[in-house]
DNA sequence: CATAATTTTTAGTCATGGCTAAAAATTGTA
DNA sequence: TACAATTTTTAGCCATGACTAAAAATTATG
């Protein structure tokens, strides 16, 4: 009578599984299949890499991987995804609020954190923060369930001239250009208002706490924002 | 004109590597040469696995290798340990204050994220916490310089009867018994009188905070106090 | 539609760091 | 001192997960 161990999914998953799995997940926010170039390209590593993992991904049935077309997340592999996202995001808002780190400091240290503490640790944090919902970046972090909110709003380059915005979410996570936007006063929640859109994908001029500001439009489409409604009386 | 790199000590070391160095940190307490199935067993891999990193150890200057004799430290190498080990119980003490896990389970945690964390956390941990010098288990924490404090005191097994002790160290990692020692209120600092010794390396017999407690003679093995002096007026 | 360009996969290499089994050196004992 | 027991080392295996180079499949173009 041999065990049925069908759903036995013990977690032999390394840092390198759950590195591949995140860049999954990130890279197929549209829902389309990911490239294995994109893959690749994106953990900073050869092709024949990425085929090497997600071939293993996919004897763990992890991904789904059609040849020449691309890997898709099952079911199983995005609640990994979730959860290693779920760490990482936990970790740089929890360094951020109890270690006072900087917003471009908390990004490097989450990626190796994020595969070494305990479900213990985890639920430590979300207590002790209060169970959050976002990141220091405004990025969403998923409950523990598995669900991550939507972030609403649009990029600062389509934004309308004029209005009072509000940042919600910087998507970038390079170091020093969080370093600059900080210096602009630009986190998440920071009220604005886009001046002008110079043409030809020029600078944006932007009010920032009274401040002119003129920002590149490459940085500026890594701004996302909503359109600040008239408080409510 | 050859560059000196006699000091570029760049840091290769893998998280198996600080490992050893800890391991052989902690054996030769006694300032002894670490033997290989000492070392081996305490890594809980076979004793070739050990000879092989040893080896590896060697050539990168960190500990110097007599065959058949034994393994010890070298500045350098002795430099990482407590690096090592600074990591380690900084993060011991963290976790249990702000996140207040307990004392049973940090050691684990600790295990894992005493590899990856950056100088930067050390240094707003150190902060955050006073730049403290005793972990949750009374083991003392090296400052960053490298210079640890030996701990005073003696074993419980070896304590003067009647006389009021401090109980200052824990030497037991393992989660059961602290668990257990916990419930009986036995964390360092917490006042201890021994009121009697079973002969034959028999229980002994305890007060703590006015309560009664019999305690194995392993036990009182694991804990380390000093005798309190009068407070004086 | 055939060929060129690109992407993906396969094949095979390498370092790391475990392992076992066997050889060598050391230590203990008769 | 000789031989047995133990410890250490050597030799060689294995999985992981990177790599390069070459083959195969797909997509684009003349």
């Amino acid at each position: 009578m041999t065990k049925n161990y069908v759903h036995a999914t013990e977690n032999p998953l390394t840092p390198a599984h759950e590195d591949y799995l995140k860049a999954i997940y990130l890279l197929a926010a549209d829902g389309e299949p990911v490239s294995n170039s994109a893959l690749a390209q994106h953990m900073g590593f050869a092709a024949a890499s990425a085929t090497n993992m997600v071939k293993k991904l996919a004897e763990l049935h992890l991904v789904t991987h059609e040849p020449y077309r691309g890997v898709e997340l099952t079911d199983m592999g995005r609640q990994v995804a979730l959860e290693v996202l779920r760490h990482h995001r936990l970790i740089e808002l929890f360094l951020h609020e109890t270690l006072d780190m900087s917003w471009d400091r908390v990004h490097e240290e989450a990626d190796k954190l994020e595969h070494v503490i305990s479900e213990a640790m985890e639920d430590a944090m979300a207590a002790v923060l209060g169970n959050p919902t976002i990141d220091p970046h405004g990025d969403p972090i998923p409950s523990k369930e598995g669900h991550i909110d939507k972030t609403p709003g649009f990029l600062l380059t389509s934004a309308p001239i004029g209005e009072t915005l509000r940042l919600i979410r910087v998507l970038t996570q390079d170091p020093d250009r969080l370093c600059y936007l900080g210096s602009l006063g630009l986190y998440p929640d920071t009220p604005v208002i886009l001046r002008e859109r110079a043409p030809f994908n020029g600078p944006l001029l932007l009010e920032v706490q009274g401040q002119p500001h003129a920002l590149a439009f490459e940085m500026a489409e890594q701004l996302q924002v909503v359109v600040t409604e008239p408080t409510p009386a």
